[in-house]
DNA sequence: AACCATTCCATGCACGTGCATTCAATGCAA
DNA sequence: TTGCATTGAATGCACGTGCATGGAATGGTT
């Protein structure tokens, strides 16, 4: 069966591992962009602090150590950082000190950001939903 | 079955699309970022730049219009140009223009492009092994 | 031929990210 | 207490990317 077709190059890399990597490379692509941009205009703001916005909504006492947050989300220490800088801008969070080690920084959200944050909710869900399958962005 | 427990949340966006979404957001960051360190570290070119010698390793004809290249590949058509020009900066690949349609640019691997990448192959799929159950950066 | 819409690629600009560094606060040992 | 290594977070810098634009080449219309 194997065929000496002179156009059937790139089956071999579309299986096993190496393909499903590239299918998430292509999706990965097709996705975030499609979310940055939906999130971008529609509520002004980017992936990035839509997902740091998620992963506080279902914070236990509504605090959340930047430490903590850093290793729950895929960004890195830095860019949690300055993502986190950006929302406090914005006034959808707040840093405080925390009182037993001051070294640590407490983020809460605001109730502008969590506001923010439900109506930014469905558009996510949506985005999501018609972007996975293909086309996007 | 509805557990009022204080401590499931996370559970619900866990699964389904959302669940997957996030899977996929942090093995992408996890994985290519072990992919950028290691291909930049051993061979000094990036994903990007790795990504882009793939697509023209099985070329029909060894040319590669940048039109057809930017369909291929997860790049947007300015990341495409600049991924050529860095390639083609350090001599693994050659621009050409079209005959029959003098914007059209062709792209073509050299013989030290090719030499890397033969080289830079092993490298990417022991890190890709490695990375994708987890771990990675 | 003259004109215009379209296509292809390159590029200026703004922006987010990673890396390395810096600074402050903490814990520990002498 | 003093000294030092460690930890948490912010930041300067370089770099890759997307967006919008620009310029060149093409095709079609008059």
């Amino acid at each position: 069966m194997t065929r000496t077709s002179t156009t059937d190059h790139r089956q071999p890399a579309s299986t096993g591992l190496v393909g499903e990597w590239r299918e998430l490379l292509d999706r990965h692509a097709a996705v975030s962009c499609a979310l940055e941009k939906a999130l971008q205009d529609e509520h002004g703001i980017g992936l990035s602090e839509f997902e740091t916005l998620d992963r506080l909504v279902d914070a236990n006492c509504g605090k959340y150590r930047m430490a903590d947050l850093a290793q729950d989300i895929y960004l890195s220490q830095s860019a949690l950082s300055r993502a986190v800088a950006r929302l406090e801008k914005d006034g959808l969070v707040d840093r405080s000190v925390c009182d037993t080690d001051r070294r640590g920084v407490f983020v809460r959200l605001t109730d502008a950001g969590r506001k923010l944050y439900d109506a930014a909710l469905p558009t996510h869900r949506e985005v999501l939903h018609a972007t996975w399958g293909g086309g996007g962005c």
